[in-house]
DNA sequence: ACAAGAATTGCATCCGAAGTCAAAACTTTA
DNA sequence: TAAAGTTTTGACTTCGGATGCAATTCTTGT
């Protein structure tokens, strides 16, 4: 009878190609299941022989642990959440973030959100998942973060800082950088009307380098400025100049530009469209550091944002706080580097 | 007794945080556990009422259904791997990818290959999550793809197609492309001399283009032409000028290139370095159509792939083959749009 | 009011690996 | 060589939800 069921079970296992098991394993190796499932266990208990005759029963049978049930058991699914908005803009941060973590046994599931997408459901997702962690570079409200702290899943922000959450966060000095930049501008040529391009409304990047940047011009005395809005692309750079003109005639000279995108989008059409020379007639700053920024047709005065340290730092968070769950949130702020181009007046 | 276990696994429950089950929503609600995790499976026959009883404490305790234990039983991850070479030349492809996936409901665990990653590793890491498919942007080579076909999970190839293997792929026609750039510069300008700026020699791709490109000029009696190779980037581009005029003087007064961030760099060298004018002097190609390729800088002639037809499809392909195992591997090839811009001699 | 049929519900089992603990197999020591 | 100590090993349970099947409840028709 046993026999019966034992042989009609490996009949299934034939017609259904059904994956092979720890159990598989141990029945062809003739030892018990907890004895395979050891020797794929980094310092457990086993003797030489048992690994060996394990092991060889695994190639013969081509068994992969399945990672799944290994989660289900130890509660460590070994994935972390990455959720990023708008991956076309910086797809440098990801790249860089998935090997890192791929570079520590840790998988990447990935959430991409744009402006149509349900973040509320995309969170439930994320939980279902059971991941260890959830790498953000997206805003979450205060409310969607709750469920984390609650599960205590370590939650860790690539470029954006809650004040007064208890989340940690890795984020690049957008104010210090922006201040710098229009430092720059105010000490090459004498500017005589600043034009200020903020990102889109809802961005808090954004949010924090055009306030840099008006903070810093203020205190140099500077007011008068015009302020236009773009959503970050390359065409709303191009759309911006046009908007900057019809505010304030062609009398502007001086762009601060919240991403390089933009500052891009607006070079181009300074040059080709009005005819303009820039550095002569109008300067321009960008903000980021993109790989085009370094172009020759462009060669743009922006502020690199320190991507490999970043990330490095965001992934090397997260994980010791995966490790460690009691350790208290951190945020960490890194010094953007200037990028002398060729955007600026003497 | 059993009063007493119970109240210690209660205890037990507090102070460790752990996660809402299914079982503690039945207990709550008073009913079994079947019945909660009916309530969470679409067509099944569960009564208004007790759907309304267990929605209620699902709510009171925020409980999550757990995916991971789910996949187990169910034996679908609802997970699908995507494998990425080089995030960083084609982001909109794993922008396009991600966001057709989530829409579907069907979770992306990524994969990035670099030039020092260990493939046989991370396909196994593929295999140990058991995704339900798996997405390649990527080359593998036929022992690599036997794993996949042996477990029965579908595999789809994203512009790369292998002849002889029983794989699905959904390509962009790289050969008929360039096929008519060739004729597009043949037919403008009498061209002298032709130069061919290959991508690196491992890359499929790089292979299907230079060939096309080879045949046609052939064809077309032209058979004496330069030949350098790049590594896809747009500062290879820039060296492969040099290259070109090291081999041949600066006599080339055409260059097809492999893809765009390389004509780009070319485009950018021959201007700011060489002072050269494009199309004046020389006449340029690309393929991909990349954004940066539009910009008013660049203008560049070129293939664009239909990028987002070529991710539907994928992901449609890769989805209708979970879902029905029997389905035969097909192979895809859309055509390439051509995008005239202005790096042609006339 | 009652039997026959349909719709719900709960019990028990399963998915595949990991961890606990006691039995078994080796070592060492007296 | 026996006792004590140390390693290895295997039986059994667990993680959390899905599902076949039998038991139960609810409809319906007479």
């Amino acid at each position: 009878m046993v026999q019966r069921v034992l042989s009609s079970r490996s009949e299934r296992l034939a017609e259904s190609k059904r994956n092979v098991t720890s159990y598989d394993v141990a029945r062809h190796a003739g030892v018990s299941q907890s004895a395979v499932s050891r020797c794929f266990k980094p310092g457990a208990s086993v003797s030489k022989k048992m690994r060996e005759r394990v092991m060889q029963s695994v190639q013969a049978l081509g068994y992969q642990p399945n990672a799944i049930a290994r989660g289900l058991i130890t509660r460590r699914s070994n994935m972390v959440a990455v959720i990023v908005s708008n991956l076309n803009f910086y797809p440098e941060v990801l790249s860089q973030l998935s090997a890192r973590f791929m570079q520590r046994g840790v998988h990447v599931l990935l959430f991409t959100l744009n402006h149509e997408s349900d973040v509320a459901r995309t969170l439930e997702q994320v939980a279902q998942y059971r991941v260890d962690g959830v790498l953000a570079a997206a805003h979450l409200t205060r409310e969607q973060m709750a469920p984390f702290h609650q599960r205590n899943v370590p939650l860790v922000f690539y470029n954006r800082s809650y004040r007064d959450a208890p989340v940690s966060s890795v984020c690049c000095d957008q104010v210090q950088g922006e201040r710098v930049l229009v430092d720059l501008l105010a000490q090459s040529g004498r500017h005589q009307s600043y034009a200020l391009l903020s990102g889109p409304a809802d961005s808090v990047v954004s949010m924090q380098r055009t306030q840099g940047a008006i903070e810093r011009l203020h205190e140099l005395g500077i007011r008068d400025l015009t302020r236009v809005r773009g959503d970050y692309s390359y065409d709303s750079g191009r759309r911006a100049v046009h908007a900057i003109f019809e505010q304030r005639g062609a009398m502007t000279d001086a762009i601060v530009s919240a991403n390089d995108m933009m500052a891009l989008g607006c070079l181009d059409e300074l040059r080709h469209r009005f005819e303009l020379d820039v550095p002569g007639d109008v300067s321009l700053v960008g903000f980021d550091g993109v790989r085009a920024a370094h172009w020759s047709s462009f060669d743009l005065t922006t502020i690199r944002q320190p991507v490999e340290s970043m990330a490095e730092a965001a992934v090397t968070m997260l994980l010791e706080r995966i490790d460690n769950p009691g350790l208290p949130a951190e945020k960490r702020l890194f010094s953007g580097v200037l990028r002398r181009g060729a955007t600026l007046r003497h």
